[in-house]
This record gives structure tokens, sequence and C-alpha cells, in this order.
DNA sequence: TCAACGCACATTGTACACAATCGCACCCCT
DNA sequence: AGGGGTGCGATTGTGTACAATGTGCGTTGA
């Protein structure tokens, strides 16, 4: 037996720690849009030196967080209304393109069941006729899990990656959590279950076009859906 | 008048030429698929610190050419045929995409221009009935000049962004120039010219399915058309 | 013989110091 | 007074040293 404690924390680099906290403030807005980034003084907020700090400034302009200019530095790129739209759009035509990989596959048995799950969940929700605090976040979990199961269905990584990069975006991002109205959600569960359909009898373009529809239908009226 | 040499060269970051390099390198196949990265060898290669090189490297990472696993650095990331495939799908998703933006917001008369031009240029070249090496780059210099600006014209950086990093990825990269028939080239311009039509006649939704479809039926004949 | 432990080497992660560059204010010249 | 050059402070880029972690091999004990 080990020690009290054992050999944890698993003690990630700190380039790592630093890009994940550096996406949450840009997600919740501690960084304002536009805002010019100072690396020393950030990194002594953030109690590190400036070598991490710089690695994740680096990978986060790669995603396209942050704006690099060479011995200029870096500026958090903005994400206003109409770039957030736009942003739903490219999601919409990712996932579309997931749903439709998915269909063409097929769902391996452990993924239908996921699905599955996923949807009675959502259907439950509706069943309370409620949209409180606790329906919503179940919902949201359930939501997670349906979009999530399906992008791993699709059995593609590529797509993966280049989705998860514009979920990261302020805009699309699945933190975002909007109200709802319980008829939303219902309309929503609703998408979830003929996306479903499509793709368990095969028929990739229509779970494509019902997909891409579904988180279009999100934008203009709240986060992810 | 200025000096002999005036102030140049302009003297890039070094990380940012080595990332360069680094991209040349995997288009090139200089870097095998699967391959694991010395980052003390690798700098010394490229005459260059570790620093820059690390930089690099994360950056690459983000961008999803380079695999990371902490503390056991950075592997190449294969593209074999059947992925490569798939990166044809999703830029045809997102170059049908912008195409739609194209037609939404309406060429201006420079687009307008620049694409019309690129499309005689096109069809100067399928005239010549040639098909040499030649032809053939003159063809892929008005194939990629018409891309770009329906990518211009789409007005939305997150997209080109997007779309450019899937454009970097070994498969789909405009570097990759096949073998043409005259042929191929005719249909890719008639291609062309319909696209360009629906998007002049403001017709996003065939505009994009007209762009997907060209894109698609690229992989199985070529590199980019 | 084999498994588990532990040491030593190789490689990656971080800090710090210094060089290069940029921005700005000041000064000089016309 | 206005335009341009110039030096200084601030900020970014790079090299290097060192700490932390992972990996492989040899040893040891049953």
């Amino acid at each position: 037996m080990d020690g009290p404690a054992p050999n944890l924390p698993p003690l990630l680099p700190r380039a790592l720690r630093v890009a994940d906290t550096l996406r949450e403030k840009m997600l919740d807005g501690a960084l304002a849009d536009g805002e010019k980034i100072n690396e020393a003084r950030l990194a002594a907020e953030l109690g590190v030196s400036r070598t991490p700090l710089r690695t994740a400034l680096h990978a986060l302009a790669a995603e396209g967080l942050l704006d690099y200019a060479p011995n200029r530095g870096f500026t958090v790129r903005d994400f206003s209304a109409e770039l957030i739209d736009e942003a739903f759009e490219i999601r919409a035509a990712l996932e579309g393109l997931a749903c439709r990989f998915a269909a063409r596959h097929g769902l391996s048995p452990e993924a239908r069941a996921a699905a599955e799950a996923a949807l009675a969940e959502g259907e439950a929700v509706v069943e309370t006729k409620r949209c409180g605090a606790n329906e919503l976040e179940r919902y949201r979990a359930a939501n997670v899990a349906f979009h999530e199961t399906i992008l791993a269905a699709a059995g593609n990584r590529q797509l993966a990656d280049t989705l998860r990069l514009v979920l990261n975006r302020p805009g699309p991002s699945l933190r975002r959590i909007v109200a709802f109205t319980p008829i939303d959600i219902r309309r929503r569960v609703d998408d979830h279950r003929r996306i479903l359909e499509a793709i368990t009898t095969g028929d990739p373009w229509r779970a494509e076009l019902l997909m891409r529809e579904h988180v279009s239908g999100i934008r203009g009226g709240a986060g992810k859906g």
C-alpha cells in the first residue's frame, strides 16, 4: 500500500493549465475583447514564469482565440454578435457532417444505447413541464451527451478536432446556458429524436440536414441545444 | 532613395519560420507519419534553440498537425488515405459554407472582377487543349485565386481560419498537384462558372451545394480543383 | 526463472538572463 | 511651429541552465 498521499497530483504541465485557465477567462469574459496581453504581468498574476505562459499563448493563437503580431504580442480576439451567428453556422455545418458520417457508418450498439439514453433523459425533462435551473442543467447534460455521442460515432478525429476548436469559441461554447421555455426544450428534443431516427435508418443526407437545421435553430434562441 | 540593402531582411521571429518549415516538411513527407520528435536533435538540425522550436511545436499541435502528450513530447500525426478522404469532405463543407456566405453578401465589384478573371484564365487554359506542366501550373494558380476570392468574399474570418487549418493538412493541401486530363480541367472550370453564376444571381443554397459537390469531386481525381 | 524494485540516462518542462525590437517622447534643425 | 531623427524605457524573442519526469536496464529477492 502506498503512502497517505500516493504519487498524485498528476501535475499537468503548467502550460496546459495556463491555457485552460485562459480559455475559461475568455469564455467568462474576464478577458475583454481586444484587450492587449502583457506577458510579464499576466505571468505574475498566474504565478508562473513567462515560458509556459508564452507556450499557452501561442497555442491559443493557433486555435484562433488570440491574435498574434510578431514583436507586438497578443490581443484577445473579439467575438461580437454577428461573429457569433457565423460561428453557429460553422458549427452547424460541421455537426451536420458528423451526423452524416455517423449515419453512413451506422451506430455501434453502445453508441446507440448512449444516444437513446441521452434522448430519454431529455424527454424526461420535457415530461416535468418545468424549466428551472435544475431541469436546465439536466437537459444541458443530456444534450451534450447526445451531441458528443454522435460526434464520436462519426469516427473522424479531424472533424472532432475542428469542431472542438469552434466549440471553444466564446459564441457557440457549450457553457453558454441561456434561458429556455419548456417549448424550446421540447422542440430540441424532438429534433434529437428525428436526427437519431435518420441515423439509425441509415439516411445520411437527411441526418445531416436535420442536424444542420437543429444547430442553426439554436441561434436566435439560446446556447447549446 | 534608400541604401543598397534597405533595412531588410524583415526577420520574422524564428518560431514562425520554424513552424512554416515544419509544415513544409510534413506536406513534403520529409517527416514520416507517426514519427516521434526529439526536440534537441530537431533544434540542432534547424539551427535554433529549443525555445522557438517548442513554441512552433505547440502551435502545430494546436493546429492539429502534431500529437502532444505531456512529458512525452510530440509525434507527427499520420494522414492515411481514408483520413485524406474525410479531410476533403470537411473542406467541401467549409468551402460550401463560404460560398453561401459570399452569395448572401453579394460580391463586391472587385471581388467579382477577380473571380471572373480567375475563371477566364481557367477557360483560357482549357482552350489550349493541352495539359502540360505549364498549363497545369496556370490552372492551379487560377484555381487558387478563384477559391481564395470566394473565401475572402465570404467575409468571415473564423471560417477562413478554420478552413485554412484544414487546407494545411497534408491531404487537401493546395500544393498537392496531381495529373489532370484536359477533360478534368474543363469540368472543373465548368463547375467554377456555375458556382460563380449561382453567387452572382444571389442563390446562396445552390451556390453552397455546387461548391460542395465541386470540392468533393476533386477527391477520386486529384489535388485542388 | 521471473517479477519487482531501484538506479541511471535520456528527454521534457520551467525559470531566468540577456538580446532584439517596438513605441514614444524629446530634441534638434529648418 | 512643424517635421524628422534619435535615444530611452518597455515589451517581446531567444539562449541556456537547471529541475522534473519518463524510460530502460540491471539487480535482487523469493
